[in-house]
RNA sequence: GGCCGAGUGGCGGAAUCGGUAGACGCACGGGACUUAAAAUCCCGUGGGCCGAUAGGCCCGUGCGGGUUCGAAUCCCGCCUCGGCUACCA
């Protein structure tokens, strides 16, 4: 037989699997049931990238693994195919996105079958298929129909909702009041339009109000937009991750991002017809408070009150003045006539601003004085009310109390604008803050202490503080104990050609406009597809969707003599991937989106594998969708992925660069530092330096950092960068399987390091583990024979004892490294055994099996050949799982560090089993030790069997 | 600013519960084979020092302290890098 060829042999075992359908998952598990999942790629034009392969390595060997160990395994691929890019290449081209599409989808499929993944490929899925978005579809009609009853903390059919008696008989009334609370929604949200562009562009391409791409200007416009209620199910979201075994850290971040906060809501007196000074009458106050005292705290605030939400209701005292935001509803109603026109003025430019420039903290707080006061509930104080873009519409009631004197931000904007500082929390001895710049009100305090300046409530420690407020606020009905979220409700809707249409018709009056009212199409007339014959300009010019331009007989539908408009918005990217795990079960079911019987039998997802770029978006919508599919009845588990693993990035080969001036001398990295605006400058000079690529040979280290060889004063940077096509340090897979073959690539991403870890890319380290494969295949097959042949060493022997225990030692290991994920050491263990064994000049086919068996999940292509070089006939990927014996894997002699103070001063052999006083002995026999012990008293003897002796002498 | 993670040879990394720091691989150096090169095989490889050799000593896991017979590992205080997040009241 040749050398290891890895082309001829991976087409090879490629086609056997394929025939043979080696890996196709049966409709209902058999046995254990082990379900494998990988996050499925967007197939972009670029093709694969060498870190998805990273995580579908990790878990194709989890799966090939758990077979060999009996598992039935589900393990599916498919693709999240819609997405922007394929809508504009449509533009540029006039190809269209569907076409595109499934050409970089064959790309691919190419690419991962050419990785030898044991996917089940019959169950492939895309989720731009018609059949496939008929579902999304079906279950946003789901979401459509469901409210969220917060007593029993469900989400019930719409059909259940309680109607109020006053409206029960206007059917008009009541199909807005179902409107109201169904979780799916709709409202007027500001768009980021860029008429240039001639598309609306995402929060995150907005910079400085102006495009990312192409520095246009963007305005932000209002449109009608779908909305899900995902708020609904933030308590259900944040508690039910305590069930799940995912990294504490990406629990932490979903947490993070629900935000859920307590406090108190609190109404401040404002009145509806204040005096001439924009102070509400104290008369009026007098008899609204004691309305609230009879009538309570209302569920919604009347329009003579300005609700607030604060965590800290302990600090009420300290309220000195009100900020709304420029877009709460109030803003017009409290601009005194001396005021308005600033206040307009304000409330328009931060209206142009996108979200991400106002929350830009390296600018100065703004704001505007409304002219209007409210008055302080604790003490009758009327307080002023400023307008200010700190303060967001979209967080708690969009209005807040500021305290200075305890919150940074309000410190900041009293100070800009002059505003009273009134502390009244006591920091005692907090070490974080000076006690007396807080008593004089030259800084904020914002941890916890004890309450002054606030009346009765003075000497209370906060925590007790809040809870004594919040309950008198209650009992005097002017607040209440609140719960808030930072999490949004979820912005369905895109202005997009490409994406899932909505199964929705628009109700149009005599004259062609919609009226509100809006008609579901019936699950069973879906799904809805877009429409076939599409033009696409180069640009548009509204910042309506692309479907608006739609054929007719499209976007207009007449049922019973009733005409409708199609919607035309289509759904984010992100909702196919919120159910795909689910239709893997059952792709061609085309009763249900999964048979309930199968779901059952495969849910949930045992492992989930993807980059933790979707910690938190992707994951939270998918099981917010899972639980809205649960309280309805169409799965029957409240989490969709009971464990996840994030794998780390793969990063560009290691790097070293320096910096030159502009007249090209070299400047030290250590006196480079970044400016503002994001340019390399020298300390010395401010003048802008310029990166410049070093060969690894003209550098060496010296102390902690390293130089230039010629120039040793000269520090360059050494790190590996993200790879991007704009650094030009991106590795293909294609080339690297070509040169190296799929095997190798496959081990050298599990043998760089932990999973989770990022990593840099080497080359050499790729060309390193193939070096490995040619051991592994020459320990086997004799390479000089013509016909394929086992290496003469190899034979039907038995193992000597030694051999025997590299062979159970070696099975131990990689078995349990393989438990633990830890496929880096694992592959380390089958290096060691290879080194060992093409030592040995005999060497039994026995052992020679094993090794094939234990590699075969991470280079599965070579151990196939090797299995059947073995003489097997049939695939090993259903072989059992070698077996190690304990007692097999023990040495009869351990190798035990003396030490003496702790320091390492000999080493003895004893029998593996010896006990404390036989080490003992053993060490104070050991000639090295005995002459060190000599005329010393030993204080201390430590003896760890096994482990080590230590003594401790005077 | 907040949160999370990480700092171990020239490089990627290993080290179970606190018990021989540097497994395994790369790179590098030396040697064998070869007309030569590649490939392959063998040996060496954290730093410093003593020694003719055999061998031995000291230092060493970002920095400074601490706990312990013993610390890469635990505790306290810093530094650096990376990721996420961004005025959430």
């Amino acid at each position: 037989m040749p050398r290891y060829n890895p082309a001829t042999v991976e087409a090879k075992w490629q086609r056997y699997w394929a025939e043979h359908r080696t890996f196709a998952a049966p409709r209902m598990p058999e046995g254990r049931k082990l379900y494998v999942l990988d996050m499925f790629p967007y197939p972009s034009g670029d093709g694969l990238h060498v870190g998805h392969p990273e995580g579908y390595t990790a878990t194709d060997i989890v799966c090939r693994y758990q077979r060999m160990r009996g598992a039935s395994v589900m393990h599916p691929m498919g693709w999240d195919a819609f997405g922007l890019p394929a809508e504009q290449h449509a533009k540029r081209t006039g190809t269209s996105p569907r076409e595109t599409t499934e050409k970089n989808i064959d790309n691919f499929r190419r690419q991962l079958q050419m990785l030898g993944f044991s996917y089940d490929w019959d169950r492939e899925l895309a989720t731009t298929d018609v059949e496939y978005f008929r579902w999304t579809q079906h279950i946003f009609l789901v979401l459509l129909d469901t409210w969220y009853d917060a007593d029993e903390q469900r989400g019930r059919p719409i059909a259940e909702l309680p109607i109020p008696e006053e409206i029960a008989e206007d059917e008009e009334a009541v199909r807005r009041y179902q409107d109201d609370h169904r979780l799916a929604y709709q409202i007027e949200a500001p768009v980021n339009w860029c008429p240039e562009l001639g598309t609306v562009l995402a929060n995150e391409e907005v910079v400085g109000g102006l495009s990312e791409r192409g520095g246009y200007p963007v305005v932000r416009i209002p449109l009608r937009q779908w909305m899900l209620r995902i708020t609904a199910y933030a308590d259900r979201l944040e508690k039910d991750l305590e069930s799940l075994a995912w990294a504490e850290s990406i629990k932490l971040l979903q947490r993070n991002w629900i935000g859920r906060s307590v406090g108190a809501e609190v109404d401040f007196f404002i009145g509806l017809t204040p005096d001439e000074d924009g102070k509400p009458d104290m008369k009026q106050y007098r008899g609204w408070l004691r309305d609230r005292e009879l009538g309570g705290y209302p569920r919604k605030p009347e329009e003579d009150v300005l609700r607030i939400y604060t965590t800290r209701p302990d600090t009420l005292f300290g309220a000195t003045y009100m900020v709304v935001a420029p877009e709460h509803p109030f803003v017009q109603r409290l601009m005194q006539p001396e005021q308005a026109a600033a206040v307009k003025a304000y409330c328009e430019k931060a209206a142009r601003k996108s979200d991400l420039d106002r929350t830009d903290l390296a600018k100065e707080k703004t704001g505007v004085f409304t002219g209007s006061y409210a008055i302080n509930p604790v003490n009758g104080e009327p307080i002023p009310i400023w307008v200010a873009d700190y303060v967001l519409i979209s967080y708690g009631t969009g209005a807040i109390m500021a305290v200075p004197g305890h919150d940074t931000r309000d410190y900041e904007f009293a100070e800009k604008f002059g505003l009273a500082i009134v502390p009244v929390v006591d920091p005692g001895g907090a070490e974080e803050v000076s006690r007396d710049q807080v008593l004089a009100g030259k800084a904020a305090f914002t941890g916890q202490g004890t309450a002054i300046n606030s009346g009765a409530y003075d000497g209370l420690a906060t925590d007790d503080f809040k809870q004594l407020i919040t309950d008198d606020l209650a009992a005097r009905g002017l607040g209440r104990a609140a719960v808030n979220y930072k999490l949004r409700d979820w912005l369905f809707s895109r202005q997009h050609f490409w994406g899932e249409p909505f199964p929705i018709l628009h109700e149009l009056d005599a004259e062609g406009n919609l009226t509100g009212l809006v008609r579901a199409i019936p699950p069973d007339e879906l799904p809805v597809d877009l429409p076939a014959e599409m033009k696409f300009d180069a640009s548009h010019a509204s910042p309506e969707p692309p479907l608006e331009a739609a054929p007719a007989d499209w976007l207009y539908v007449t049922i019973d003599g009733k005409r409708y408009k199609r919607e035309t918005n289509t759904m984010p990217q992100w909702a196919g991937s919120c159910w795909y795990y689910l239709r893997f079960l059952d792709p061609k079911n085309s009763d249900a989106l999964v048979d309930p019987e199968i779901e059952k039998a495969w849910m949930p997802v045992d492992l989930y594998v993807g980059g933790a770029e979707h910690a938190v978006l992707h994951l939270l919508y998918a099981r917010f969708w899972h639980k809205v599919l649960y309280d309805r009845g169409y799965v029957s588990t409240p989490e969709p992925f009971q464990r996840l693993v994030n794998q780390g990035m793969i990063l560009g080969e290691m790097e070293f660069s320096g910096y030159q001036d502009q007249a090209g001398a070299w400047v030290s990295a250590s006196d480079v530092k970044i400016n503002p605006a994001g340019q390399p400058i020298c300390r010395n000079a401010h003048e802008v330096v310029t990166p410049r690529k070093v060969q690894p040979g003209e550098v060496e280290k010296k102390g902690e950092s390293f130089v230039l060889k010629a120039r040793p004063e000269i520090r360059v940077e050494s790190r590996a960068y993200k790879m991007s096509k704009s650094r030009g340090n991106v590795v293909n897979p294609d080339e690297v399987v070509r040169e190296y073959g799929a095997d190798s690539l496959r081990l050298y991403e599990m043998f760089m390091g932990p999973l989770e870890a990022v990593k840099p890319w080497s080359m050499e380290g790729v060309n390193g583990v193939r070096g490995f494969l040619e051991r592994v295949w020459r320990m086997i097959v004799d390479e000089r024979s013509e016909q394929p042949a086992l290496n003469a060493a190899v034979r039907d022997v038995e193992p000597t004892e030694e051999q025997n225990r590299m062979v159970h030692k070696t099975i131990k290991a990689v078995t349990a490294d393989l438990d633990a994920m830890a496929f880096n050491t694992a592959i380390a263990r089958m290096m060691e055994f290879t080194n060992f064994f093409l030592k040995e000049d005999v060497r039994p086919r026995s052992a020679m099996e094993k090794l094939v068996l234990l590699l075969s999940p991470y280079a599965p292509h070579i151990a196939e050949e090797l299995w059947q070089l073995l003489g097997h006939e049939k695939t090993l990927a259903y072989e059992p799982w070698p077996e190690y014996d304990e007692a097999a894997t023990r040495d009869n002699m351990v190798e035990i560090p003396v030490q003496i103070q702790g320091k390492l001063r000999s080493r003895i052999v004893v029998p593996a089993g010896a006990d404390r006083a036989e080490l003992e002995q053993a060490a104070k026999a050991d000639p090295k030790v005995a002459e060190l012990l000599a005329g010393k008293q030993i204080v201390k003897t430590v003896v760890v069997p096994g482990r080590t002796v230590n003594f401790v002498i005077r």
